[in-house]
DNA sequence: CTTGACCTTTACGTTAACGTCAACTTAATC
DNA sequence: GATTAAGTTGACGTTAACGTAAAGGTCAAG
């Protein structure tokens, strides 16, 4: 079987995503990644391997960094209070409006190219057959 | 019946999309909005202000301006030139590409939503049921 | 005719999200 | 053990997308 590493550095991240290391420990500042440290060297888990994946995510959606924190919040479920969850629960159904917002958008973006490609491959069309009348 | 109007001022655009006319002139500059003049004054038309619209459901997918401006290139449709439908085809897909992939994202988000909030929801059962064992 | 509500251009300021050195330490390799 | 590759912490630079303030033009209402 094929070992899958257990820990990362954060040249090999960087490697993995297409990032630069300097973007990585930004995210740090923000406070959106915490790895462990051997020494001063930043050793990431699986964990914060999966992190960095939502934070990716998250920017792909169009996020800003204070955004994705919140959002990342909600994975690191809470200590049970009861004030505590009863907030989570509003965030994420904030986070979801938000998401199916955004899914809305998409389905009218989509639905316009649909027409504008048809547009175009009608004038296509009509050029190939001017073409080859004319060459007749 | 209620008439809709027909031309609106950069104040009026403002007002309805909750921008400062600063954005507006801004996205002039960038080429994204061409409102004809009346001496130095600015009137939106209609198809102006679609594309206000179209810019700002761009912003909501966090497209930056000079990618929004691609797009909305696209709706413009070409003068016939088969190179040109060709190149507009070609960039057409590529846009579909990325909504499609934030499409993907956005599906996977919101069913890791679903189970964090299933959770949460779960825990707070559990605190409520314990609380009322205790009261009585 | 002046007041107030809009509009104009010009220009400098601000913030997020990094890029880009520099100066240095640690780890791996020949 | 010297070299080289990778990692570290500052600290200043950059760009997009506006904010903000200055200085002024236009036009209807009182």
């Amino acid at each position: 079987m094929s070992e899958s590493p257990t820990e990362f550095s954060i040249g090999d991240l960087a490697r993995e995503f297409d990032l630069t290391t300097r973007t990585i420990r930004y995210y740090e500042d923000k406070l959106l990644l915490k790895p462990e440290r051997r020494g001063k060297q930043r050793i990431y888990s699986k964990a914060d391997r999966t992190r960095l994946k939502l934070i990716l995510r998250g920017k792909r959606l169009g996020w800003n960094l204070d955004e994705i924190f919140e959002v990342i919040q909600l994975y690191n479920s809470p200590d049970g209070e009861k004030r505590q969850l009863e907030l989570m629960v509003k965030k994420i159904g904030h986070s979801r409006t938000t998401l199916l917002d955004q899914q809305e958008d998409i389905k009218m973006a989509l639905q316009e190219l649909d027409e504008i490609e048809e547009r175009c491959s009608v004038q296509l069309q009509q050029l190939i057959t001017h073409a080859n009348t004319q060459e007749v």
